[in-house]
DNA sequence: AGACATGA
DNA sequence: TCATGTCT
């Protein structure tokens, strides 16, 4: 593939160029000057059109003054001020580049010479080649092997400068240009310069000598007297100016490729655009954009998909389904260490689809698809036998975009599928924790800049990969194993030798297989439990509907928060009737929720409507909407958990969400104990990590007070309670226990004196006493917490014990309320995250002590510090055994892990 | 703090 | 999309 290319503009530059080059004023019937947003705007759709950049920002300078004015007073102290006539323009010359799609950098205390000199410096690190677009010649010190100036001419035309043309030009190297210029000077910056050398002699004297440093140190040599003369005078004079003239190219920058990417395609026919130019009276420019526009639709109608074309022609994807190319192909493919797999199959369901073919590659740009239904000519036992060994073989690394999902259904045609694996999904999500999607479409964009047609082309509306003819099936899996080793090709550098391999190697990759099995295992519901449930809730909601509409004297929708607004604190005024000042709002008036409520609850109609929100919730999210989800085919209900979900590392869970079924209330839990298992002499089996959270702070931190409450296996909340209120912890009021338990969870996830007020019931002086008191007990945490910050301001991450990493937002330092969740994060995230790690060991141990001791205990799902499992009674023993010892000994962090087991009747018990 | 689902 | 509520 050709390198991908960055194309950088400076504004203001631009600007001026497009001003000037107008003999006749523009404006709009209005009155405003409109020649620099049209001259600009045509400028770069000249340019996106011709180059397709895959990159392309605009950089401007900022408004202080930087290092070359502290260094020379006088630097451009001769520029006079820009013409107001321009001046009004340039608000909207800023709107022109965001319509492009085209970000505008700008850097405080970087002229856009330094900040475009630090930017192709930095993408260079990535690979990316740079066309720096000005007509400067100063930018000729940049030019490199990736690296080019590119000029504008008269009439539309570029100049392109590479090393070879700099050289031509000047008879000097990119790197020599900086003395040319410093002898030179340069009068519209004000940088001085020496006397009597202009271009010609500038370069001359480089070319004979190599540097400015050569020059004096032969000025002897120099015949020409003004020359000499004007060199000896200016010496200080000529070194203040090789300083000015250099751009500067360290300069560190906060922006991802993420942010410099250009879609040619869009930016020409974009909404904002087609707005701005009308809005600006641009008639030429409108129509140029509306034409754009009615190309692409009318391409859309034909069924042509837009798809960033990068040589796709060049690719070579092969179909084999002959008897002859199958055992070629699978010849070549045993040579491989390394190859991507994906299926594609007759659906999505994980327990009844299968694969109808196979695509692999091994080879940027080129891929296999081998049909594995009729469409195979070839000898499909012996072919499916032949895979099988590859597909096991435990030197090969199998490379795949969620290969779990080719895990479960190659396991569902027969076929094992084994490590080592490499996910590039999951790859993704290691090395960018806080991007929302992962998925094979988002990361080509992302990572390779290449847009995937979409899948729903292919399959058309209603159809499945089934009917979809052979060819076109087969292009389109090649596609995506060929994108998918590009991908690894791509992302597995940035993780192999970092500190991020332990987490992907050795945690995520082995997981991958536990899941699968987790998946397809699902966990059985008792139906009938749960319809008796619906029937008696039925009952109640129902009366308590009556109820409210007679308290409120009129019907209306209780679950629209804006209609219950306008009973409770309209109609009723119910908080002016018991004298409550403040009521929570929301964005949209007052708050409804459950503090509200709770706070109101002397009222009848607030209190009925508390039952009624317990009640519902219950109703429509568990108890009838979990039926719905039971698999016709194993009569259980198996629900997604996703390695890629969360920024902290947790696993997530969906379809149904297995992580938030009730437990804390008698009703809810109720909801839990449907869960059982099916078979007669089997039992459920629940084991819950003690305190992991709290075990984590206590190792990360390193507080000897704290990890001893864990070596001596105290009641954590108590033992904090004792230490806090300065008592015997036998003398631990209630009170005090619930007050250090709500401390506790507030450290963890880093809340204020508010929150904990509010949680505990007293006021947010006296919360913030207990934080101090808490300190004054743990003075480990509280260095902990300032490190944990600190440590995330500068790095702009957080780290967990294992080394897994999540960005930082974005932090403002005016934005009060993003800066203390920015902190927020520092101090929860690696707690959350270790903790996480530490139970996704645990199940890889377990689950291969299962494998190889053959029982038939299943691990069922994953409930962030708790494991469920359903196991035969007379493998109870053995199951404790092996849950407790892989458990307790995921990871040695310094403070003994504990772990309570619940089974049988008792299996909610082990809370 | 971190998720996901529901209903409007 | 927002507000709400469930879990850890």
């Amino acid at each position: 593939m050709t390198k991908r290319r960055l194309f950088v503009v400076d504004a203001m530059a631009l600007a001026f160029r497009s001003y000037h080059a107008f003999q006749r004023p523009l404006t709009t019937s209005s009155g405003l000057p409109t020649q620099a947003v049209y001259g600009s705007l045509m400028f770069l759709m000249n340019l996106i059109e011709k180059e397709r950049p895959d990159y392309l920002v605009i950089a401007t300078d900022s408004r202080e003054k930087t290092f070359r004015h502290e260094r020379f007073e006088a630097y451009k102290a001769n520029r006079s001020d820009m013409p107001e006539d321009l001046a009004i323009q340039l608000p909207h010359l800023f709107k022109a580049f965001e319509a492009l799609g085209c970000k505008l950098l700008k850097e405080p205390g970087l002229e856009a010479d330094d900040l475009i000199g630090s930017l192709v410096r930095q993408v260079k690190q990535d690979g990316l080649e740079s066309y720096i677009v000005s007509g400067d010649k100063d930018f000729m010190q940049l030019v490199d092997d990736a690296t080019y100036l590119y000029a504008p001419k008269k009439g539309g035309e570029f100049v392109l400068y590479n090393e070879a043309a700099v050289i031509d030009k000047y008879g000097v190297r990119p790197d020599q240009i900086i003395d040319m210029l410093a002898l030179m000077g340069d009068s519209a910056d004000n940088v001085p310069g020496v006397a009597g050398i202009g271009e010609k002699g500038a370069a001359k004297l480089i070319q004979k000598y190599d540097s400015l440093e050569g020059i004096y140190e032969n000025l002897d040599d120099i015949t020409n007297k003004r020359q000499k003369n004007g060199l000896e005078s200016s010496r200080d004079s000529a070194f203040l100016s090789q300083e000015l003239v250099t751009i500067k190219i360290d300069a560190e920058l906060p922006y991802t490729l993420d942010d410099l990417c250009c879609l040619p395609d869009n930016a020409l026919r974009s909404d904002a655009l087609l707005e701005l130019t009308q809005e600006l009276e641009l008639r030429t420019l409108t129509k140029r954009v509306q034409d754009r526009r009615e190309a692409a639709s009318s391409a859309q109608e034909k069924d042509l998909p837009f798809v960033q074309d990068q040589d796709r022609d060049s690719v070579d994807y092969q179909l084999i389904n002959e008897p002859e190319t199958v055992q070629e192909f699978l010849n070549k493919l045993k040579q491989q260490d390394v190859f991507c797999v994906d299926t594609e199959t007759t659906g999505l369901d994980i327990s009844s689809d299968t694969p109808i073919g196979i695509s692999i590659s091994w080879q940027a740009e080129q891929a296999f698809y081998i049909p594995l239904n009729q469409d195979q000519k070839a000898d499909l036992a012996h072919l499916k036998q032949e895979l099988q060994s590859v597909l096991s073989n435990p030197k090969v690394t199998k490379v795949g975009h969620n290969i779990k999902f080719d895990w479960q259904m190659l396991h569902n045609t027969g076929l094992t599928l084994s490590g080592p694996f490499a996910d590039t999904m999951i790859a993704s999500h290691i090395l960018h924790a806080t991007e929302r999607s992962h998925s094979l479409d988002a990361c080509c964009a992302r990572y390779l800049n290449y847009k995937k047609i979409p899948t729903t082309d292919l399959l058309g509306k209603t159809g499945t990969m089934v009917d979809v003819p052979i060819a076109d099936l087969s292009r389109y899996a090649c596609e995506d194993a060929d994108l998918c080793l590009q991908l690894y090709q791509h992302l597995l550098p940035k993780i192999k030798g970092s500190s991020l391999e332990t987490i992907f190697s050795d945690i995520e990759m082995p997981l991958i297989p536990v899941i699968a099995k987790m998946e397809q295992a699902g966990v059985y519901v008792d139906r009938q439990s749960l319809a008796e449930q619906s029937e008696e809730l039925e009952t109640r909601s129902e009366e308590l509907k009556k109820q409210i509409y007679e308290l409120a004297g009129e019907e209306f929708n209780i679950q629209s928060p804006k209609q219950l607004q306008a009973i409770l604190f309209e109609k009723l005024a119910i908080h002016e009737e018991l004298g409550i000042k403040r009521i929570k709002k929301t964005k949209s008036g007052y708050s409804t929720d459950v503090s509200v409520l709770e706070k109101l609850s002397a009222h009848p109609l607030p209190k009925a409507l508390l039952e009624f929100r317990v009640v519902s919730k219950l109703k429509s999210t568990y108890i009838d909407s979990l039926p719905k989800m039971i698999s016709a085919q194993s009569d259980r209900l198996h629900a997604s958990f996703h390695q890629t979900g969360t920024a902290t590392g947790r696993l997530s869970s969906s379809e149904p969400n297995l992580q938030n079924i009730p437990i804390r209330t008698p009703l809810g839990r109720r909801v839990r104990e449907a869960f059982r298992s099916p078979e007669e002499d089997w039992v459920m089996v629940s084991a819950d990590y003690s305190q992991i959270e709290l075990r984590v702070l206590a190792s990360l931190s390193k507080d000897e007070n704290l990890k001893q409450a864990f070596v001596d296996d105290a009641d954590i909340h108590t033992a904090t309670a004792a230490s806090i209120f300065g008592v015997d912890p036998e003398d631990v009021s209630h009170e005090q226990r619930s007050q250090a338990k709500a401390i506790n969870f507030g450290i963890i996830y880093g809340m204020g004196p508010q929150r904990l007020a509010r949680e505990t019931g007293v006021s947010t002086k006296e919360a913030k006493t207990f934080i101090e008191k808490y300190f004054a007990r743990y003075p480990h945490i509280k260095g902990y917490i300032d490190k944990s910050i600190s440590f995330a301001k500068e790095h702009e991450y957080t780290e967990t014990l294992t080394g897994r990493r999540r960005p930082l937002p974005e932090i403002n330092s005016s934005d009060r309320l993003g800066l203390a969740n920015a902190q927020n994060i520092a101090i929860n995230s690696p707690v959350q995250g270790t903790a996480a790690d530490l139970i996704k060991i645990a199940m890889v141990k377990i689950q291969k002590k299962l494998d190889d001791s053959q029982l038939s205990a299943k691990m069922l799902m994953q409930v962030h510090d708790e494991l469920v499992f359903e196991c035969p009674r007379s493998e109870l023993e053995a199951l404790q055994t092996i849950i407790k010892k892989s458990m307790e000994t995921a990871m040695d962090i310094g403070v003994p892990l504990k772990v309570a087991i619940g089974y049988g009747t008792n299996w909610l018990e082990a809370h």
